[in-house]
Order: structure tokens, then C-alpha cells, then sequence
DNA sequence: TTAATTTCGTAATGGTTATTACGATAACGA
DNA sequence: TCGTTATCGTAATAACCATTACGAAATTAA
């Protein structure tokens, strides 16, 4: 029973999540979210809880509708493919809306107040787990033969995941998604394939 | 004539670009900055003009004290010695002060309120100032005969920015210099070299 | 229709922000 | 020693911040 909700609760999340996209955790401030929302601040409060708490869902929300293909490419056949597929895809995304270019996952907070020491370090924990991903899938591929047995797989990941974080930066610098994709050829043009060649592995 | 001043400007300002770099522009309130100057409000004030004024003469005391390797590196004979001390130099900075890891120019302001636009358009101009530099160095590298003529400088240039700039992300979430170094590697490890082996060029 | 419950919008709360007014203090030239 | 000038620290200002108290409105169960 009682009244029911008149605003649609994903769709504000949504305009949050774009909200916190464009000026970071702390950049944001109520009064910007609840216009983009169209929603009074008592009505976000009571149906999100509060900052922090919004930001977490818009975080969660941004992984499932806007980073799921980072999952979907691990899937595939070889590690080139899976690398090739994630700088391309995140080229494109980090250029795709000119009002919120980059990452929510980069430029939702990288340094701030102490205040949002919680919300950097959710977002690390969240970079982590991606990059962990993609260095067990990486593992999997130096079993399968896909990679030499010389590769450093750790190495490898983190080479990756920091070329998409410095893609986010660029994007937000204005770069251009064929520049983004030059630069992603570039990084992949050395990417060891297959224990035939295992030339240019690090270690 | 009149009162001198009882403190060290410089020291100051040294103080305050420590600050900056940890917390970046907006989340370094004025108090903070006071404090860690050992300095009174007022005194900041005089000294240096506002907040965004004292940030500015952070950043070029930055550029000046901390990025000065840059300019240095770009004198390397090649473009290849010249990469490898950028990124090999950029890689040890990030990681030297256990208390602001990652680079000013990148935590300064990627994301924020409307209020902080002048400032991070500033480090943009200050990033596209070093990527230019580093592009002209490549151009003349080409004409040298140190890069294959098929290689595109700025998207190589792009690339270089790209890989520093996530690494001054990465070093704020708490990789080491080893892995950084490790990064740096496998990004100098697809680097063309010379016109008897023009391999690998963007384009 | 009445009672219970939930959301609504208005408007207030307490804290923090950047920025200064102001009187006291100190240094220098005359 | 006096007058000028610059810096000192205290304390105020006005704007914004996240958060919520509260009463009106609306929905459902009885």
C-alpha cells in the first residue's frame, strides 16, 4: 500500500550515473543530480540512500549496461582477439557521448578529499578485479599455447588495462576515437602470439 | 619597506603543490593547504592570489621541479633512448612519494565541478604541450632516419602519452615501480627502429 | 469512508567552502 | 623617534554542501 513512486527509479539512476560520469564523485553535487533526475532530493534520498550509496549503484549499473563487453570479450578464441576487442570497444565507448567522454571507473575519482577515500577505493577494487580477469584469461591462454611460456601474464594485464586508463584520459583531452584506435593498434602490434614466435614477451 | 615576510614563499609553494598532487585541485581545500604551508590564510592569500592562481604556480613549479626529465630526455640520440627515459623516468616518479603517488598533471582535475573547467583546460594545454614536443622530436627522428617513414609521429606520440598517463593512474592504485617498469618494457617493445626495419608502424 | 502507509515537495539544519576586513605587529626611511 | 608600509593572526562573511523534519497528497486494505 501507500503512495506509489512517480519517477522512474532506472532512469534516475541513469541520469546519475551520467551526472557522476561527467564530474566525478565529488564534482557532483546533489543539486546537479537530482535536476538531471528530475527528482526532489527527499526522493533520491529515499530511493537510492545516500551519496556514496548512489554512486555505488550508478557504478554497478555502468559495469553491467555500459563495461559488459570487457566479460564478453575474454571469451574470445585467442588472446589477441580478447586484447583486440577490449581496446577497441573501450575506444569507442570512451568517445561515444561527447558530454561524458572517458571512464566512469577512471574519471569518477582518482584523487579527492579524504572524505572519498571509500568511493577510490571501490573504484580500484573494481579496476582490479577487471584487471585480474584478464590476466586469468591471459593464464589460460599460455596453457592453450595461445601465448609463449615466457609470457608474464600479470605483466601482460597490466599493460593492457593501462593503456584503456590512459585512453580514458585522452578521450577526456578531447582525442578522437581514430586516434584512440591508432593508439590501440599501436599497443597491440606487439603482442606476442602463439609459442612459435615468442618474441617481445616481457620479463 | 614594511613587515617582511616570516615565511619561505617557495616552501610554500612547494607545500601546497604536495597537497594538490594527493588530493588533486578541488579536493584540496584551502584549510589543507594552509596547514601544510604551516601558513595563515590571509598569508596564502598575498602570496599567491587565490586557490586556482596558487594552483597554476603549483603546476609550473611542477613541470619545472618534478617533469624536468622530459625535456632533458627528448635531447637522446634516438627516439628510442628518447621513449625509454620518458617512460623508465615517468615510471620512477610516480612511484617515489608514498604520499602522492601518480602525477600532478593527471590527479590535478580530470573530472569536477563547473568551477574547475579554467583549471583542468589548463592541464590539458599543459599535456598537449608535451605531446606536441615529443611529436616534433619524432618528426625529426623520421627525417633522421630513425623511424621508418611510414611511422605516423602523432598517433606514436599519442600512444607514448597514452601509456604514461595510465601509468600515473596505475601508480595511484598502488602498483609498484617494478610493474610499471614492466609496463614501460612492453610499450617500447613494439617500437620501430630505424628504416632497415619498418615493422610495426601505426597508419 | 476510515485507517494505515508511502511518497511528495518545501524548507530547514549544521557543517564546510573560498575569500577578506580589520586591528596588531614589525621593519625601514627620515 | 616618528610615519609609512607590508605582513601578521583573528575572526567574520556569504555561498554552497549533504542530509533530513515535516506536513500535504495519494494509494491501498478494511
Amino acid at each position: 500500500m501507500g503512495r506509489k513512486r512517480e519517477f522512474d527509479v532506472d532512469q534516475a539512476l541513469e541520469a546519475a550515473l551520467c551526472v557522476f560520469w561527467r564530474k566525478g564523485y565529488e564534482g557532483a553535487s546533489y543539486t546537479d543530480l537530482t535536476q538531471a533526475a528530475g527528482v526532489e532530493r527527499p526522493a533520491l534520498y529515499s530511493a537510492f540512500g545516500n551519496k556514496e550509496a548512489l554512486f555505488r549503484q550508478a557504478l554497478a549499473r555502468y559495469y553491467e549496461h555500459y563495461l559488459d563487453y570487457f566479460p564478453e570479450a575474454l571469451k574470445q578464441p585467442t588472446s589477441r582477439e580478447v586484447v583486440a576487442d577490449i581496446l577497441r570497444a573501450s575506444a569507442e565507448l570512451y568517445t561515444r557521448y561527447p558530454d561524458r567522454k572517458g571512464c566512469l571507473g577512471i574519471h569518477g575519482a582518482l584523487a579527492g578529499s579524504d572524505d572519498a577515500e571509500p568511493v577510490r577505493r571501490a573504484l580500484i577494487d573494481a579496476r582490479a578485479i577487471g584487471e585480474a580477469s584478464l590476466c586469468d584469461r591471459l593464464e589460460r591462454a599460455k596453457q592453450e599455447g595461445d601465448l609463449p611460456e615466457t609470457a608474464n601474464c600479470a605483466d601482460l594485464a597490466a599493460f593492457v588495462m593501462t593503456v584503456l586508463h590512459g585512453m580514458a584520459v585522452q578521450a577526456r583531452d578531447g582525442f578522437s576515437r581514430e586516434t584512440l584506435e591508432a593508439v590501440a593498434r599501436q599497443a597491440l602490434s606487439v603482442w606476442p602470439s602463439g609459442r612459435s614466435t615468442p618474441s617481445g614477451a616481457s620479463s
